[in-house]
DNA sequence: TTAAAAAACTGATTTATGTCATATTTTATT
DNA sequence: AATAAAATATGACATAAATCAGTTTTTTAA
């Protein structure tokens, strides 16, 4: 038995990338027979900027950042956000061995890990894969050069209206969403002091825009929020 | 004749992307005598976003400046530049039908152009010539990002100092660089106002890190301005 | 359950950067 | 060559944002 299964599991996966319905049957059941399926708790490190590169993952449930360290480590950026549905890793394929941003677990996550060679293969053989990936690195990597330029674009209350509205839009998919999202996430999202997201984020709370209460970020305004977004 | 001329030019260019030479003869054939070769003067609009994507273009010459444009037109931010041998456009493959970010040529340019629907064609039905594709994708997006994260991490001396050194290494390949690149342009692409530029290159010039006369940039120090951009 | 550690908060102060006004130089146009 | 227009330069000033110091709250660990 074991191996039917495991080829059902990964066919009926509801959090499937898309480009995984490009495979084949013998090519799902490769990937199904060879993936790895790994829990993460909250706060653990998925993927080490700096190490070999060694396989895709896909996100199938909880929140993954992913994000750049320099120098020493104390200081980093936040890059992205990777929900269910979502590959990491694809931003190395073909271009780096080494791994180029750390990965870590915002809430518990559940992943498949898929072995890198193996992709490399799969794209290697399938055209239609490898255009439903190309579809994906494009989506990806444009929402992350459109977030990051808008947001230094932007005066701080702009930068924190424009992170609420994009994490929440598309992130969390939900104008309220429970999340341990700390000061320094929002910090270094959006590339300011923590100091000031703490100031900022309480003017949004005095003047009712959001709510915050252990973890959730509550939309009240959204209208105000967009405005913020725009002018600031 | 003309047509085993046409194919002989696209066969020889030198300027080609790496992903041509993964084209079958009679691909590259279909290439070549459907492409347009075009010329763009210095300052003129390539692309414009917002538009329908019409086609994917190489640099044969010059550099092109891409840049996106937000409300009013006055204001901007430029992503990238592109030259000899790179492809313009790919970030749009399938990914929207509209063009997201806006080209222009910063010194005179020669391009060619091929149409999306060949270019993607090609895509579907060459998994090599997709492969390439991705990698260029790839290094091309994680140039992006890199440059972008790592100058908003910067205070505006190392701004400068990183965007001098990224354009000399990665743009035109010389310590001495001839462009007309106005204070107005390292404002847009470092996000920050062209008057803090315009003191910053002066202290640059002043302690004979760089001389600049007539658009042409010369690298005196580049120790010093490696370390600039490392602290600062 | 309590102690310790980390995160969040707040006000005062300093610093970095942007804006404004004006002068000068360079480039484009007739 | 002359004029207009644009880009560059520079100082004075305003303001945004970071840092610092100290307190409170929340979380984690014993």
């Amino acid at each position: 038995m074991g191996k039917p299964e495991i080829l059902l599991q990964c066919l009926n996966c509801s959090n499937k990338a898309e480009c995984f319905n490009r495979l084949s049957p013998n090519e799902l059941k490769e990937v199904a027979e060879s993936k790895l399926s790994i829990h993460y708790k909250k706060g653990e490190i998925i993927r080490k900027q700096g190490t070999f590169v060694s396989s895709i993952l896909l996100v199938k449930t909880g929140i993954a950042k992913v994000y750049k360290e320099f120098d020493h480590a104390e200081n980093r950026s936040i890059i992205d956000f990777k929900k269910p549905g979502q590959l990491i890793g694809l931003a190395d394929i073909f271009n780096a061995s080494i791994v180029q941003y750390s990965v870590s677990a915002l809430t518990d996550c559940e992943l498949c890990s898929i072995d890198i060679r193996l992709f490399e293969k799969l794209l290697n053989n399938n055209v239609d894969f490898a255009v439903d990936v190309i579809k994906s690195i494009n989506f990806q990597s444009n929402n992350i050069i459109d977030f990051h330029i808008k947001n230094n674009f932007k005066q701080l209350h702009g930068r924190i209206a424009h992170a609420i509205l994009v994490l929440s839009e598309f992130v969390f998919d939900s104008d309220d969403f429970d999340v341990a999202f700390s000061r320094r996430d929002f910090a270094e999202l959006t590339n300011m002091s923590s100091m000031s997201v703490v100031r900022i984020l309480k003017t949004f709370r005095d003047d009712k825009i959001i709510e915050m209460k252990n973890g959730l970020i509550q939309i009240l305004n959204k209208a105000k929020l967009e405005q913020i977004s725009r002018i600031g």
